[in-house]
DNA sequence: GCCTCGATTGACT
DNA sequence: GTCAATCGAGGCA
């Protein structure tokens, strides 16, 4: 599938818009397509929920650096989440891809941030990579037409009350609560 | 160095 | 509805 990626200056800004405008779009790894249905935005300092929200550790420190590229890590002794980096250099932010729709070469169900990774052969190895070329990047997608959702985020003890979890009306492969 | 608990999922009452 | 699995990051209770 050709398609143009997108450019690391849409990365660059603030990470609530971006994590709104990369509903619609297109995750590919390798021969596997998706198009994104749900995401989640992260901060740093003041958003209690995110990784980076008391500086930087040895994992988290992709998040501060430039923006679009992978932030891949390891949860609950079983799973692999995935994000991309947001926001200019410096400044942590990063937008958790939560749901696909399957497009090609996807059998897996990938309604679940932690499903998608499955389904796509995504792990620790995938970690800051640049998102903008090579076998993981994401494109622009083909259909504008459709109604974004704000929600708070799912699965965190704290920050949950701001509106920071994005996904498409109607779709099928929404996330389970 | 130790120990708690997580940006989840799937199995089970 | 509830809860175990499973392991490494990171805070130090």
């Amino acid at each position: 599938m050709t398609m143009k990626t997108l450019p690391k200056s849409f990365y660059e800004r603030d990470t609530k818009k971006v994590a709104k405008e990369l509903l619609g779009r297109y995750l590919i790894h390798k021969n596997k397509v998706g198009m994104i249905v749900e995401t989640e935005a992260y901060y740093g300092l003041g958003d209690p929920a995110s990784h980076a929200s008391r500086g930087m550790t040895p994992r988290n420190k992709v998040m501060f650096g430039p923006a679009g590229r992978s932030y891949v890590y390891f949860i609950y002794g079983n799973y692999y989440l995935l994000n991309a980096v947001t926001e200019k250099e410096g400044k942590p932010g990063a937008v958790l891809i939560r749901a696909l729709e399957p497009i090609q070469n996807i059998d897996a169900k990938t309604n679940g941030p932690a499903r998608l990774t499955m389904a796509l052969g995504i792990t620790r190895e995938h970690n800051d990579l640049d998102l903008t070329k090579g076998d993981l990047k994401i494109t622009e997608g083909t259909d504008n037409k459709f109604q974004i959702i704000r929600k708070p985020r799912i699965g965190i003890k704290q920050g949950a009350e701001e509106l920071l979890r994005f996904y498409i009306k109607n779709n099928k492969y929404i996330s389970k609560t």
